[in-house]
DNA sequence: TTGTAGGCGTTATCAT
DNA sequence: ATGATAACGCCTACAA
C-alpha cells in the first residue's frame, strides 16, 4: 500500500548541520563554531546561522557528538529497588544534580538480583555512559571488572563492597542501628529482636553489628533466635517478624532493619492480634512521608536521601572534570543518619495505670 | 607530573571491532557478521573472532553503532513526580519490559514544573532516544511540537492532554472517582468534601466530575466550599484539609483524589484533634503498600500500575516495529481503578451504640 | 564465504 | 575569521 503524500510526513530525516550550514551559506565548521561557541565567528555570519538553526529545526545529534567527543554526558545509575522509597528519593536527588550539569540518567532497576543486574551493567556500559553510580544487590565478577578496570568512574552508593577499590557513599549504619537499639534499652527492653536482611549486604551487616555493640554495651547477652533473618523486601519481613511473635518468650521490642521488612512486620503485628506499642515496640530504617500519619507513628532512623544523592554526584563530576587524572585513592563517605522519636516505642515493662 | 608506568592505566582507549579483526586475523566484516550474526561465518573464523573478543575485551560500542543504525534502543521516560509510589511502580514495571527487549530508560523527573519538563524533554530528545513515554506536568508548546512532528512515538500515560492526536494509556478516572464516592453515599454521607489537583491535569479535572456525578444521582448538591484545591502535593493536600476542616458545617467524609494529598488529608485530621473514621471517613486515590498496616487501614482506589507501565511499552514497542508505518489514529487505552474497601470509612451517621 | 570502501553527524586540525 | 577534510566506531552494499 503506497503512502499517501498528504498526510504529515511521519519519517523524515531530521535536520543535520550540513542543512544549517546550506541555508546560512556557511561552511559546516562555521555552524559547529557557533553551536559550541568554540572558535570565533562574526557577528554576521553568526547570526545568520542561528536563523537557519531556527529555521529548520536543528537540534544537535547527541549520538554523533558523543562518537566523536567520547563523552556521552549520561550517567548510569543502577538501584537495586525502585519500590523501596530511600531509592526514591536519591534517585531524585540524583538526577536533579545531573540535569542541573547537562547530564542525563539512564536507569535501571536490578530488583536485588545480582543477575540482573550484571545484564543491565552490560547494557549501560555499551552505551557509553560517562560514569556509574550503583547501589549494588551484591558483588559479581563483572562489576569488579568493572571497576578494576577504571575505565570510567563508579560510585557505589548505600551499599559497600569488601575490598574494592572505588568511592563510595554511605551511612554509618553501626552508629545508626546502635543508636536505635540503645533507646529501645534506655526505654527499659532487654529481649529486643531483630529482623535482618541478606548478609550479603554491608548494610545488613552494619546493621547487626550495631545491634550487637548496644546489646553488649546493655550486658545484655544476644540470642539467636530473636535476630529473623529477611532479605529486605515486605513478604521476607513478614515471615521473619512471624517468627518473632510466635516465640515462646516473645520479644518486647524489634528493630527492622529496613522499611520493607518493617512494613512486614507491622503486618505481622496486626496479624498476631498485638497491637503496637502497648504490645510491643518496634523502630525502623528508613523514614517515609506516611511514617507520621497512621496509628502509631512510626519511630524511624532517617536518612540524608538527598545529600547521599548529591554527594555521589560531586564526586562523578569531580572525576569527570579532572579527565582522567591520577585519581587519589578510592574514598568512602560516610554520612550519619538520625533518630526520629515518635510513638512506635514506649518504656519497659510499662508503668503501672497507662491506658492503651 | 609524569603518570607513572606502574599504575593500572586509567584510560587505555577501549578496544574495537578492529583490535578484534586484527586479533583474529580476519576482516572487519567478519567481525561485524558473527556480531550480529548478520551473515553466515566459517564455524572456524567463528570461533577465532569469538575467542579474539573475549581475548582484548571487546565491548559494542552502542554510541557507533546508533549512529549508523539510527537507532540507540533507549526509551525516553519523563515523569512528573518520582516521589509518588504510583509512578514509581509503573517506572519499574516500563524498565522492566523495556529491558526484556533489549532497551535502555532514560529517566527525567520534571517535579511536576512545565518548564523543567520543557527542558528535560530536548535533552532527551537531542540523545535520540527512540521514543517517549510522558507524564506531562502540563502541556507545552515543545511538547506538543514534539507529538505533531511525528518524527518519533510518544505515548501519554496517566495524563491526557486535549486534542493531541497520540496513543496514551490512562485509567477511567471519572468512573473510579464515581466509584468512591458513591461508596461514600451509600455509607450515608451527604457532605462530602473533595481535594481536587491543579485543573491542568486531565486526572484532576475527570476526578473532579466522577465526584459531582455520584452527588448528583443522589441528588446532593455540589458545594464549592466542600472542594478543596491542592496541587496533588502533600503539603497542598495539607492546607486544603486544614480548610475544608475547620469549615463551620464539617464534611462528614473526604475523598482525596491522589495519594499525596490523602497524606496531607491524614496529617490535617490528626492536627486538628479529628479521629478517623470515627469523626471523618476518609477515602484516597491511588494504594501503597502501608496503606493497611497502620490504624486506620486506609481504603483506596488501586490502579494497575504494572498494567499502565506495561501497555504503554507495548504501544511504543508496536511503533518501533513497524518502523514508522503510517500509524493508526491516535488510540487511548483507558483502564479500571478498583476501589479497596478497608476501615478508613463508616457509615453516617454513626450507628447508636459504636464504640469508638 | 570474505574483504573493501563509503557514510552516519559531529568535532577538530589544519591551511587559507 | 573561514573553510576543507580527516577522524570517531560501526554497519552494509558491493565486489572478489
Amino acid at each position: 500500500m503506497k503512502r499517501l503524500g498528504s498526510q504529515p510526513d511521519p519519517d523524515r530525516r531530521a535536520p543535520t548541520m550540513v542543512d544549517v550550514a546550506k541555508l546560512a551559506e556557511v561552511s559546516l565548521a562555521t555552524v559547529s563554531a557557533v553551536i559550541n561557541d568554540s572558535a570565533p565567528v562574526s557577528a554576521d555570519r553568526k547570526k545568520r546561522v542561528l536563523d537557519a538553526i531556527r529555521r529548520v529545526g536543528y537540534q544537535t545529534n547527541a549520538i554523533a557528538r558523543s562518537l566523536k567527543t567520547g563523552s556521552t554526558k549520561t550517567i548510569g545509575l543502577m538501584i537495586a529497588d525502585i519500590t523501596n522509597p530511600f531509592f526514591t528519593a536519591v534517585i531524585h536527588s540524583i538526577q536533579e544534580v545531573a540535569y542541573h550539569h547537562g547530564y542525563g540518567v539512564m536507569l535501571c532497576c536490578s530488583d536485588e538480583d545480582p543477575e540482573k543486574e550484571r545484564l543491565h551493567l552490560r547494557l549501560m556500559s555499551d552505551r557509553m555512559v560517562d560514569a556509574l553510580i550503583i547501589a549494588t544487590a551484591g558483588e559479581t565478577p563483572p562489576l569488579r571488572a568493572l571497576i578494576d578496570s577504571r575505565r570510567k568512574p563508579v560510585v557505589l552508593i548505600d551499599r559497600l563492597l569488601d575490598g574494592v577499590a572505588t568511592d563510595a557513599v554511605v551511612i554509618d549504619n553501626v552508629a545508626a542501628a546502635r543508636d536505635a537499639v540503645r533507646y529501645l534499652v534506655s526505654l527499659g527492653h532487654r529481649r529486643i529482636g531483630l529482623i535482618t536482611g541478606k548478609s550479603t549486604l554491608s548494610t545488613a551487616r552494619e546493621r547487626y553489628q550495631g545491634y550487637c555493640q548496644a546489646l553488649a554495651e546493655a550486658g545484655i547477652a544476644i540470642e539467636n533466635a530473636l535476630v529473623g533473618a529477611a532479605r529486605f523486601g515486605s513478604a521476607d519481613g513478614y515471615g521473619a517478624a512471624m517468627g518473632l511473635l510466635s516465640l515462646a518468650e516473645r520479644p518486647t521490642a524489634i528493630f527492622a532493619s529496613n522499611n520493607l521488612s518493617g512494613i512486614g512486620l507491622m503486618r505481622g503485628i496486626k496479624d498476631s492480634g498485638l497491637r503496637c506499642p502497648a504490645d510491643i515496640s518496634v523502630a525502623c530504617f528508613d523514614d517515609f512521608e506516611w511514617a507520621d500519619v497512621f496509628e502509631p507513628r512510626l519511630t524511624t532512623l532517617v536518612q540524608p536521601t538527598r545529600a547521599i544523592g548529591a554527594q555521589a554526584m560531586a564526586i562523578v563530576l569531580e572525576h569527570l572534570q579532572d579527565g582522567g587524572a591520577q585519581r587519589s585513592a578510592a574514598r568512602v563517605v560516610r554520612m550519619r543518619a538520625q533518630l526520629r522519636i515518635r510513638d512506635s516505642c514506649v518504656m519497659w515493662p510499662p508503668p503501672p495505670g497507662l491506658s492503651t
